[in-house]
DNA sequence: GAGGACTTCCCCGCCGAGTT
DNA sequence: AACTCGGCGGGGAAGTCCTC
């Protein structure tokens, strides 16, 4: 008895508690249907997955949202119970799913051979009335006739009847496998002819280029010789340009539109030379089938724009890109630069709270991040910055992240980017361990290290995801814009400065921010520095008074005096005894280290 | 009109793949 | 090995719709 008693509680744990505190929302409620009904109100679901502890107490409440937005999607797990608002009840496939590895598991002999007969029957019985429940009569055979005398009978009919039931069951399962297979087999069937269609394109444009590359180069000596005959240009020369389109299998609508291989040559004053303007379609396929730029790269006149797509095209990442990113324009786009073959980036800024002035209210809250000071741009040191990032020296900021020694619990993390004899040291600073700190030559390489602890935690094999940029923040284009602003960024010549975009808001409006686009001007202005009012409390974390101008003795205030020096100095008009307001300033963590 | 139901938008973090 | 990029799903917040 004892053995069938820890049996059953070890079916039982392994059935509803697995690894709880791990679990999302989505995860807790399906967990939730499984064990406790075919449907349920989304208040009630809630209220079990809070009462069970099964998602972080921090997560705010909205498996409402998840359930909603998971109802749409075709193969979702969750669906809606049609006339009852706010009630959910999981997909058929997941309730089988659940049946059937049900079924498997309670047919294990072993369980079974323990258990006391009446256990046994009663667990066939409602299993089989739960099934009659949740399918209807979809899977009943129609010369099914169960009724609950079968289960009052012998045992040999009971056995036959639970195989018949799995019979059934499996059954109606495999039925629906092979129609899974059969729409998936004719998705692949479309999705190849597809394939073969953009090869017919792709080898049509390649006939096209090589049909052009050689007049090209036939025009060129052509043009040679007849300078070496007559002192006059060329006039509207590209009429020999003209090219004899070959004839195509592809009945695509994108091949019917003039391409920019084939201009109309006659109204085209240079048609080597000017390229014709181009839908971002045709740029696609442009860049896709990588047009030499011989053909356009004698003029003067080509477009910037071209000339990055040129230079990025030349890559095989950049082709790539010019198929996958097409969607991501509304994110990130290439925009024009003004020559030399940068390609500047626009990123979305995310909206920070701003003193009036426009500088940032410290510590800037991004997410799990928190920026605690941006430190001071080395411009003269070159191994300080390189061409994506700028590492101000005193970079402070703090993150939560996985506990190195129990991952299931957070930590927080404090980095710093301080002074090496050859360039940063960035220090991660764990809260758990702060006498250990984590320093390396990197940011990523800091990382990895907390990384692979935490993966060694959890016995899951490092990866090498994850990015140290990333980590420290000063990736996040809030601050990378922030550090671009700082005193002295501009001198670094390796950086190639990001262009933002300013947030996206709904409702609210926020203060725009300062963007490097915009005029160039200190984070504080003399006048601003004047009007400044002390930091709010509440954005700060036990923050400690400290009069600027007084000095500080704690060498380990030095980055946020820093800070406040390199603001100060900003501005050649300022005067640091106009600054005579008490600043409040976050020095808990500076004197955690 | 109030409150609940539902939708939409955006941010965040994880992680795999690709590049340097 | 270090680093970057992009996809994807989870999650939060705010807006709109609907019912009583």
């Amino acid at each position: 008895m004892a053995t069938l008693v820890k049996a059953q509680s070890k079916a039982m744990t392994s059935s509803t508690a697995p690894d709880i505190a791990a679990m999302t929302w989505l995860e807790a409620a399906e967990h939730i249907l499984k064990q406790e009904g075919p449907e349920m109100h989304i208040k009630d679901l809630t209220e079990r997955v809070m009462n069970l502890g099964m998602v972080n107490s921090h997560c705010r409440t909205s498996l409402e949202t998840l359930l909603y937005r998971q109802s749409h999607k075709p193969h979702s797990k969750f669906k809606r119970v049609i006339g009852r608002m706010g009630w959910f009840k999981l997909s058929n496939s997941v309730i089988a799913e659940n049946n059937l590895s049900q079924s498997l598991n309670c047919c294990d002999e072993e369980e079974e051979a323990m258990m006391p007969k009446s256990v046994i029957v009663h667990k066939r019985k409602s299993k089989v009335i739960r099934r009659e429940e949740e399918y209807g009569d979809c899977n009943r055979e129609p010369d099914s006739d169960e009724s609950d005398s079968s289960y009052s009978s012998t045992s040999d009919d009971e056995d036959d009847d639970d195989w018949s039931m799995k019979y059934r069951h499996i059954k109606g399962f495999a039925k629906r496998l092979i129609m899974t297979n059969v729409s998936l087999a004719s998705e692949l069937q479309s999705l190849e002819n597809e394939i073969s269609k953009s090869q017919q394109e792709k080898k049509y444009l390649l006939e096209r280029l090589i049909n052009k590359q050689s007049n090209a180069r036939t025009t060129t000596t052509t043009n040679k010789q007849d300078q070496s005959k007559q002192a006059t240009p060329v006039g509207g020369g590209g009429g020999a340009t003209s090219v004899k389109v070959p004839t195509t299998p592809s009945n695509s609508n994108r091949l019917k539109r003039p391409l920019p291989s084939s201009p109309p040559v006659s109204h085209k004053p240079h048609p080597l030379t000017t390229p014709p303007t181009r839908s971002s379609e045709q740029r696609l396929i442009y860049n896709a089938i990588s047009e030499p730029r011989d053909l356009f790269s004698t003029s003067s006149s080509s477009s910037n724009e071209e000339e990055e797509a040129a230079a990025g095209k030349r890559t095989g990442r950049a082709l790539k890109e010019g198929t996958t990113k097409q969607n991501k324009a509304s994110k990130e786009e290439s925009i024009g630069t003004g020559g030399g073959g940068r390609k500047k980036r626009v990123r979305r800024l995310q909206a920070i709270p701003l003193h009036e002035d426009g500088s940032p209210v410290f510590p800037i809250k991004l997410g799990g991040l928190q920026v605690h000071s941006l430190g001071k741009v080395v411009w003269d040191r070159p191994s300080f910055h390189n061409e994506r990032y700028i590492w101000p020296l005193g970079f402070k900021s703090t993150r939560s992240y996985p506990s190195m020694t129990n991952p299931s619990r957070r930590c927080l993390y404090t980095c710093h980017i301080l002074d090496g004899k050859d360039g940063p040291i960035f220090e991660m600073v764990s809260e758990e361990s702060p006498d250990s700190p984590i320093r390396a030559s990197s940011a990523t390489a800091c990382h990895h290290i907390v990384l692979k602890a935490i993966n060694e935690a959890r016995d899951k094999q490092a990866t090498n995801a994850g990015s140290g940029p990333e980590f420290f923040g000063f990736s996040h284009p809030s601050i990378l814009n922030l550090i671009q602003l700082l005193p002295d960024a501009d001198k670094c010549t390796k950086y190639k400065p990001t262009i933002f975009q300013q947030p996206l808001t709904r409702g609210k409006a926020h203060q725009p921010l300062p963007t490097s686009t915009d005029h160039k001007k200190p984070l504080l202005s003399s006048s601003a520095k004047k009007k400044e009012k002390p930091i709010p409390d509440s954005s700060l974390v036990g923050g400690a008074p400290l009069t600027v101008g007084g000095g500080t003795s704690d060498p380990s205030l030095a980055p946020v005096v820093n800070q406040l020096i390199s603001y100060l100095s900003s501005d050649s008009d300022s005067n640091s005894n106009e600054y005579e307001h008490e600043l409040v300033i976050d020095t808990s963590n500076s004197n955690r280290n």
